[in-house]
RNA sequence: GCCCUGGUAGUGUAGCGUGGCCUAUCAUACGGGACUGUCACUCCCGUGACUCGGGUUCAAAUCCCGACCAGGGCGCCA
């Protein structure tokens, strides 16, 4: 027989004969009676039993079963409006498929409390919990919008190495690894590589991957295994066509994200809106100058803390947006391959900020390759290390930019969630390797 | 890497300031029992814990030192 789904079936069934599987999420007993909530991708589904019409076998395997068993049930439904769904099954079998251990190492049905570091240990029946499964179907219609979005800009999806040898962007710490009689590094981004593309003629590209940074960082909002939505595009006039495409893409997401996942969002005590756009485009010195009239000086040419970040989205809320971005940041703190500004204090470079945390990081890219190689001397980088690289820009390069935006990042603010971990099935952080 | 806070049954917690009355609280889970409409069912009985190592003291869950682990903030970083 077919098993069925209990989001499958309906009260009209009344009378059919259904088989259904799941685990044993609860289980309560009064005596002569016993109710069995058995849950499944679809739900939970409940099954009665009154002694009385069932056998005894049956009777006897539902009351002793432990919970979080995995379970088969055979059975009649029964159109009963005393039930959660307005059905219920009447069991004629129930195979005990696996048994679960007792006692469990955390509560799936939410009744005490369980800390975070519990939850990660045993991750697999955390991810049993509805509001935690939530969050990753969520995440699949997240990429799914994603990808469906930019497709139908023009982008086409690409795959760059996560193996890579020592040249890189320089900033972050990579993990080093064995290629052979090689040394090589897990990718910290695709960058080059994207940019690379950008000499092909594809025009438009993207990729969605995993990333390691190595840095020994320890805090709710980062992580040693990241993902992230690259893109790329070419022929651009300058960082704006970027913003753009990452204000475009962001409002895809977040709308099909309202239209598909009302269900996901139940649990979560957070109502998705839709972001006041167009997004501000303020500059850095803007920022500066806000911070500054609240109170908060940062000095002209560093970055922006932590606190006047937090600080620079509270003020912007007040004003009603969600998200903005922040643009021309000072050259000195961006990446070599980052477009100078007119003013060459400055830089063609933006993040998009999404209450208060940075989320999205773009820029237009130098194209020239002049340029580029005294950039990487500026920075104290060896041109050397990026032959292949600018190999790319030799022979005929146009106008470009691209973002990155940090998936896990964006989930968390979106859905509210405490913790940069809960946005991960199996979180890499500084002490957490397992499971 | 720095700062702050914490570590008590399977899980989540109370107790710690002012050491003794802790034979360590409560909830839930687990085992047993009663119960035919539960939906955090209810009720009765039971099992189960002071992170580790030193120290102070007549006496340490409680005070001190160290290690390990965790939570939060910052830094670095995106």
């Amino acid at each position: 027989m077919e098993r069925k789904y209990s989001d499958e079936i309906i009260p009209d069934m009344d009378g059919r004969k259904v088989k259904i599987a799941g685990w044993v999420h609860d289980r309560r007993k009064l005596g002569g009676l016993l109710f069995l909530l058995v849950r499944d991708r679809g739900g939970l589904i409940q099954v009665t039993l009154p002694k009385k019409y069932v056998s005894e076998d049956v009777f006897e395997k539902a009351r002793t079963v432990s919970k979080e068993s995995v379970v088969a049930i055979v059975g009649e439904v029964k159109k009963e409006e005393r039930a959660p769904r307005g059905y219920e099954i009447i069991p004629e079998k129930i195979d005990i498929l696996s048994k679960a251990a007792a006692p469990l190492p955390l509560d799936p049905t939410g009744k005490v409390g369980v800390t975070l570091d519990t939850r990660l240990d045993n991750r697999v029946l955390d991810l049993r919990r509805p509001n935690v499964s939530a969050i990753f179907k969520i995440r699949d219609v997240m990429l799914s919008a994603a990808r469906n979005h930019l497709r139908s800009k023009g982008f086409i999806e690409i795959q760059t190495p996560r193996i890579i040898s020592t040249s890189s962007e320089g900033g972050t710490e990579l993990f080093p690894i064995s290629y052979f009689e090689k040394e090589a590094f897990l990718a910290q981004s695709p960058q080059l590589y994207k940019q690379m593309m950008m000499a092909t003629g594809l025009d438009r590209v993207f990729e969605i991957a995993t990333y390691f940074r190595a840095e020994e960082h320890d805090t709710i909002w980062h992580l040693n295994e990241i993902t992230a939505i690259d893109c790329e595009l070419s022929f651009i006039e300058d960082e704006n066509d970027v913003m753009d495409v990452v204000e475009e893409l962001v409002l895809a997401i977040i709308r099909d994200i309202r239209e598909n996942c009302s269900e996901h969002l139940e649990g979560f005590n957070i109502e998705i809106k839709e972001p006041k756009t167009p997004f501000p485009r303020i500059t850095y010195e803007e920022a500066l100058e806000m911070l500054d009239e609240a109170g908060l000086k940062v000095p002209f040419g560093e970055d922006l803390s932590t606190e006047s970040e937090k600080k620079l989205g509270e003020l912007m809320l007040e004003k009603g947006w969600s998200m903005y971005f922040v643009t021309k940041f000072p050259l000195r703190i961006k990446p070599f391959y980052t477009m100078p500004d007119r003013d060459p204090r400055f830089s063609n470079s933006f993040d998009l900020e999404f209450k208060g945390r940075e989320m999205v990081s773009g820029s237009q890219r130098i194209h020239d390759y002049d340029l580029l190689v005294k950039m990487i001397k500026e920075k104290g980088l060896n041109p050397q290390g990026f032959k292949t690289y600018l190999e790319a820009f030799k022979y005929g390069m146009p106008p470009h930019g691209g973002f990155g935006l940090g998936v896990e990042r964006f989930l968390m603010l979106l859905l509210g969630l405490p913790n940069i971990r809960e946005a991960v099935l199996f979180p890499r952080d500084r002490k957490r390797l397992e499971p």
